[in-house]
DNA sequence: CAATACGCCCTTTTT
DNA sequence: GGGCGTATTG
């Protein structure tokens, strides 16, 4: 192998520090944007060159994609190597453990052919759980449920000693529904993502000869986001390091966001302290966002105590300061950023944007909503992260139930999705009645469908189509082992006419289109998989949808789509990403700060670290916005705007205000809340007769969950691209009409979308005229932060007077060069020759031609200007 | 047994 | 506002 050189000259001091530091314990604190990835495919290459073999190598990441990411980049730093040799093994925790499982699962009785359930399984093994232990839904949703059992896993609890430290009516409940849970988990031969690794650290812990064999297998341990680790990974990851203590972690505490899920920022806080002669290595050169950017995010972060002391240092000096946005509500929020980017991506100016650069960044899953409806009309192509996932369809999920009978006969969740799934006769009584005598007799249901015919409750009709359904299964069972997965399956689907399933469900031609399309990329899923893989298996198939989670299928595909499209996504799912541009938007109380984690103190900090996250993710612009007025519960409510917009700017106070006045608010939320509870709890005594008695209900035939998609042909799956058949110019209204049954507001925003398409407006102003919220943040002042409104809400409209004037006169909206002079107050001398010109130049004089005579010209307008961008789309 | 209607409940993040 | 589950009806 010749051997070369690996270049460290472009690596800065931190960085080569954590590269050439090969051996023993390292802690590198890899603050955001600062070249992690980096270091660790150079650390990789470098090992090899001092000659470690690859495959003595381990790299484990958290995603599929970083894993991906880091394969790839390590090949391409080790150059051109013989096509057989040894990559170093990189991969998730979750591979991982099913790999090491798949070897030696069989010490703790499980079958080495061991299922794994997903959520949507698992919400169904939940809800058979509370059947049993006689839970109605409305004492403790599944959904709750499966939270506390994942919380006992992580803390690596049995159901036993659930029951122990169960606290409260509810939790004992959960505890005793978890043991259930499990049972039926196990006696399914099946296992869910916390067990992946709970039963690795078991097998670890109890066979120390299976222990010694995996931890040998490897020289070095590299972790990338350790900051993410949970207790049960710390100790694989202890297990597997003992030895040779080569142990190089990588992560950022300040971006620890996944402690809900027991993810424990302490591994990375007391590091040094599990292993006392480690090496620390801070890489704090941001590369990634401006200098103004930068700042709003060290402001911020600087109000958690607990953390490794870092400041990010801009390598990319000044840029544009961020802007800050109020809107009344979140339909107007979404529809004047799409229209702003919408004029970004029309204009003909050299720096025209892309659609890829773009990401929309929110809290929670509600609230893409507006902005898909916005991306929709304007014909912008988006993708949705993290949505539905490809693997949540239902015809999808189907067709893998029937994949994992055929692969595991005992996968009973499995089993009772397609018993009758095209429907064939099998019904819900007869399957009820088998569940019982399953129940009665610990047998099961499996086990007893050949013998069908013999129980009481099973008619005749039913037990010989039973009978026949077992026939084939087991027919395609012995062609699936022997001949091609793809063809087989395809048959399958043939035989059990799928098809008409379909039909009979969809009367809506398009509908049964689009489902059928799915099933087919099913099928070709499979093809793909068998091509590509050396020994394809069934299990080897499921095995690999089940751990891909949400990445996409046709991956060529998405990648393309996704590179001509605005990234809508959590601001959990764009760790470890960047955009030119960035949008937070909804950043107000109770959705930045959620709601739920204001309670536990706990909570805040990661919330606070969460918006870290999203700042970090912004390379050149960043537009944070937040609604005066949001939607809840089907009412509209008055929002105060997020403490954490004023700590990032260091304004403590205000935001100590806005923390009380949403305390506050909560407040009154809670009695409203607890009132509820009360007549609900009135409501159960009656309810419990009747549930008790139709408790043996039917098996689940859907585990819904997510939300649905509006319409098939805009379905806006990952990977697959909503309108990318329209284009932007096109107004045609028929799809919107089928979209939207809200016809009233359809015609709204239909009207100011056609005005923002048409393709050469008079003096081609459109991209200011469009962009009316835009405006350069030198103006941002307290204008921008408080309405009288909100000002009341937080109890300042006194003190701050002198701004009340632009407040009304900005609204949230306007661009109006008014605040120029101001601008010393709040940031002295951080104003940029850019920002200052593009401010007049761009915003007003557009805005003034294209606007309708209503927009009244800048200046001086006060109040009645807080709807201008609305208005003048209209 | 299936389709429809009504009413209740909710709203965090996901490998 | 909307999705889901349950009840009711044919």
């Amino acid at each position: 192998m010749a051997r070369r050189r690996i270049d460290l000259s472009g690596l800065n001091r931190g960085q080569r520090r954590a590269v050439e530091t090969l051996t023993g314990p390292l802690l590198v604190l890899a603050g955001a944007g600062s070249g992690k990835t980096r270091v660790i495919t150079y650390r990789i290459a470098r090992l090899m060159e001092t000659g470690t073999k690859a495959d003595r190598i381990l790299a484990v990441t958290f995603t599929n994609k970083a894993a991906r990411e880091m394969q790839g980049r390590a090949s391409k730093l080790l150059g051109k190597r013989p096509k057989a040799a040894k990559r170093p093994e990189i991969s998730t925790f979750h591979s991982l453990c099913v790999r090491i499982l798949r070897r030696h699962i069989h010490h703790l009785g499980y079958p080495n052919k061991f299922a794994i359930y997903d959520g949507n399984e698992q919400d169904s093994l939940a809800r058979a759980a509370l059947r049993d232990v006689r839970v109605g839904y409305e004492k403790l949703r599944p959904g709750e449920l499966l939270n506390a059992i994942s919380g006992w896993k992580s803390a690596g609890l049995t159901p036993a000693q659930a029951e122990e430290v169960a606290d409260g009516d509810k939790e004992e409940l959960a505890a005793l529904a978890y043991a259930k849970y499990q049972a039926a988990i196990r006696a399914c031969g099946a296992v869910d993502f916390d067990d992946l690794l709970l039963l690795t650290e078991q097998l670890f812990s109890e066979h120390a000869e299976v222990r010694f064999m995996e931890a040998g297998r490897f020289d070095h341990l590299l972790i990338d986001e350790y900051q993410d680790t949970n207790a049960p990974q710390y100790r694989i990851v202890k297990a597997l390091a003992g030895a040779h203590r080569n142990l190089c972690v990588v992560g950022d505490d300040d971006q620890s966001i996944y402690g809900w899920r027991g993810a424990d920022v302490t591994h990375i806080l007391s590091f040094k302290e599990h292993w006392p002669d480690a090496t620390v290595v801070r890489l704090e050169d941001n590369y990634r966002s401006r200098e103004s950017i930068l700042e709003l995010a060290n402001t911020l972060i600087l109000h958690n105590a607990t953390r490794h002391q870092k400041v990010l240092r801009a390598f990319r000096k000044g840029g544009e300061p961020a802007r800050f946005i109020r809107y009344e509500d979140e339909t107007a929020e979404a529809l004047a950023i799409v229209t702003e980017i919408h004029a970004a991506l029309g204009s003909e100016s050299d720096d025209r944007a892309l659609a890829s650069d773009y990401a929309i960044l929110f809290r929670t899953n509600e609230q893409p909503r507006a902005f898909e409806l916005e991306l929709r009309r304007a014909g912008i192509p988006y993708v949705l992260v993290g949505g539905m996932s490809f693997y949540d369809r239902k015809e999808v999920r189907d067709i893998l139930a029937y994949l994992k009978i055929l692969a595991n006969p005992s996968d009973e969740v499995s089993l009772l999705r397609i018993l009758n799934t095209p429907a064939r006769g099998i019904g819900a009584s007869s399957i009820t009645a088998l569940l019982e005598v399953a129940v009665a007799e610990g047998r099961s249901l499996g086990q007893l469908l050949p013998e069908a015919h013999q129980y009481d409750g099973v008619p005749e009709a039913a037990a010989r189509r039973i009978r026949g359904f077992l026939g084939l299964l087991e027919d395609y069972r012995q062609r699936i082992a022997t001949g091609s997965l793809a063809d087989t399956l395809k048959d399958l689907i043939a035989g059990v006419d799928y098809k008409k399933e379909i039909e009979r469900l969809y009367k809506n031609p398009g509908d049964v289109q689009t489902r059928l399309n799915i099933i087919g990329e099913v099928v070709s899923s499979i093809a793909i998989y068998e091509e590509r893989t050396p020994n394809p298996t069934v299990e080897g198939f499921l095995e690999e949808t089940a751990l891909a989670g949400r990445d996409d299928i046709g991956s060529d595909d998405g990648d393309d789509r996704k590179q001509r499209a605005v990234t809508l996504m959590t601001l959990h799912s764009a760790k470890g990403l960047e955009f030119p541009r960035v949008y937070m938007v909804g950043m107000e109380e109770g959705l930045l700060p959620h709601g739920r984690s204001v309670a536990d103190s706990a909570g805040i900090p990661e919330e606070r670290r969460l918006c870290y996250v999203g700042i970090t993710r912004a390379q050149d612009h960043l537009t944070l916005s937040f609604a005066k007025a949001r939607m809840k519960w089907g009412k509209s409510r008055a929002s105060i705007p997020s403490r954490f917009l004023f700590e990032m700017r260091g304004e403590a106070e205000r935001a100590g205000k806005a923390a009380a006045a949403y305390a506050e608010y909560a407040e009154t939320v809670r009695s409203e809340f607890a009132a509820r509870e009360e007549a609900k709890a009135k409501k159960k005594k009656r309810t419990r007769r009747i549930t008790k008695k139709a408790r043996s209900s039917r098996p689940e035939t859907e585990a819904p969950k997510r939300r649905k998609v509006a319409s098939p042909e805009t379905a806006a799956t990952p990977g697959r691209l909503p309108v990318q058949a329209r284009q932007p110019q096109q107004t045609d209204t028929k799809p919107l009409q089928e979209l939207d049954p809200a016809t009233g507001s359809r015609q709204r925003a239909l009207g100011s979308t056609r005005t923002a398409q048409s393709p050469t407006p008079p003096e081609g102003q459109v991209p200011s005229a469009q962009s009316p919220p835009a405006r350069p943040t030198s103006n941002v002042k307290d204008a921008d932060l408080d309405t009288p409104a909100q000002a009341s809400l937080l109890g300042i409209s006194q003190s701050v007077a002198p701004t009340v004037e632009r407040i009304s006169l900005d609204a949230g909206l306007s661009s109006n060069t008014a605040a120029t002079p101001t601008d010393g107050p709040d940031r002295p001398a951080k104003k940029k020759a850019p920002a200052k010109k593009k401010a007049p130049a761009k915003k007003k004089a557009p805005a003034k031609k294209k606007a309708p005579a209503k927009k009244k010209a800048p200046a001086k307008k006060k109040a009645q200007k807080s709807r201008s961008a609305r208005s003048n789309l209209r």
